[in-house]
DNA sequence: AATTCGGACAACCGCCTTCGG
DNA sequence: TCCGAAGGCGGTTGTCCGAAT
């Protein structure tokens, strides 16, 4: 027998047995007997190498398999249940920055999986992109968001929690926001616990609808180093960007004052003039309200999400403790 | 009561990157 | 440096279940 005949007689076991391999393979929905398995071989061994793990753990199912269900189903620290409001700002926001980044995104969601992130950014964001029939990724769709749904969003966050202050303290991190009698809003710098201080203005933004400014904004500097944005507000105007409200007094975006306009553009690099940035606004507003008018209960069943004040505490809890944002 | 439809989400697939031998 | 295995990621499909007809 010739070597390529040894070759080839070699190679047609080979893949008879990996057919055979295949045919063993479970697929589709895991049983508990499965998860058990999972879990306990987790559990003794840890995890990694999957497709070891797999084959050790008595499973047949692939390595991939194995990973999927752990990391999406299994692992303690999931979080189940609705997207949360807060949680439902951040991805809008996160996708506004990253687009379809999803596992980079639920890195900011502590026990979200990009997967849940996925399902709902196609569930319900794109849903709705279909409803308005405009393409989700065009900037129609996300001058929307940026302008109408996240700051109605905020505002929700805000009546939810109808807080005024919000302090949270920990042990290696400590941040506080003030609000004061005036519905001013600041946020102090904090301390990690080594000595780094650290801009809080994008937590800041984000957990108060009378300052909240979106990247698209002027108000964005990008940071080289995590290329993580870092929102930049002049001291003087934190706390005087207001909601605008229509006849009926429902929130329909940011307003600003001429000066914050000017502030904004000032660090845009001039590429949108107060007066044409209001237009725009203005022409996104009235676009908005004539097809969401059109369409029943639209926007409440956007945000038809119930809040979880704390969870969202803990989160930014967790953003501070890890040092990044 | 049976069927259809649509939403939610779990799971799979294929491609790409990373890593170790 | 090359190559194969493993892991990671985004897109897509499958399945379940409740609401509507």
């Amino acid at each position: 027998m010739d070597d390529q005949r040894s070759l080839k007689i070699n190679k047609n076991m080979e893949d008879f047995e990996s057919n055979i391999e295949d045919m063993d393979l479970r697929r589709g929905p895991w049983i508990v007997e499965e998860d058990i398995k999972l879990i306990n071989y987790i559990a003794t061994h840890g995890e990694g190498r999957w497709n070891s793990l797999a084959r050790c753990a008595g499973l047949k199912r692939t390595g991939k398999s194995c990973r999927l269900r752990w990391l999406n189903y299994l692992r303690p620290d999931v979080r189940r249940g609705n997207i949360t409001l807060e949680e439902q700002l951040l991805i809008l926001e996160l996708h506004s920055r990253w687009g379809n980044r999803w596992s980079k995104i639920a890195q900011y969601l502590p026990g979200r999986t990009d997967n849940e992130i996925k399902n709902y950014w196609r569930t319900r964001v794109q849903k709705h992109a279909k409803q308005l029939r405009c393409n989700v990724n065009s900037q129609q769709f996300k001058d929307t968001m940026r302008y109408l749904w996240m700051p109605r969003l905020v505002e929700r966050i805000q009546a939810a929690s109808g807080s005024t202050s919000t302090t949270t303290t920990g042990s290696a991190a400590t941040s506080s926001c003030v609000t004061t009698s005036s519905d001013q809003f600041m946020m102090t710098s904090y301390d990690d616990g080594v000595n780094n201080n650290t801009n809080m203005d994008h937590l800041g933004l984000m957990s108060n609808p009378n300052v909240y400014v979106t990247p698209g904004n002027s108000s964005v500097a990008v940071s080289p180093e995590s290329d993580l944005a870092e929102y930049h507000v002049a001291p003087s105007e934190v706390g005087k960007i207001e909601n605008s409200y229509n006849a009926d007094q429902n929130l329909v975006g940011p307003r600003m004052s001429s000066s914050q306009i000017n502030y904004l553009d000032n660090n845009n690099n001039g590429l949108l003039s107060g007066d044409s940035r209001a237009m725009q606004e203005q022409s996104y507003v009235n676009w908005f309200e004539n097809i969401s008018g059109a369409i029943p209960s639209f926007s409440d069943s956007f945000l038809n999400i119930g809040s979880d004040q704390n969870f969202w505490l803990l989160q930014q809890q967790q953003i501070l403790n890890n040092g990044s944002f």
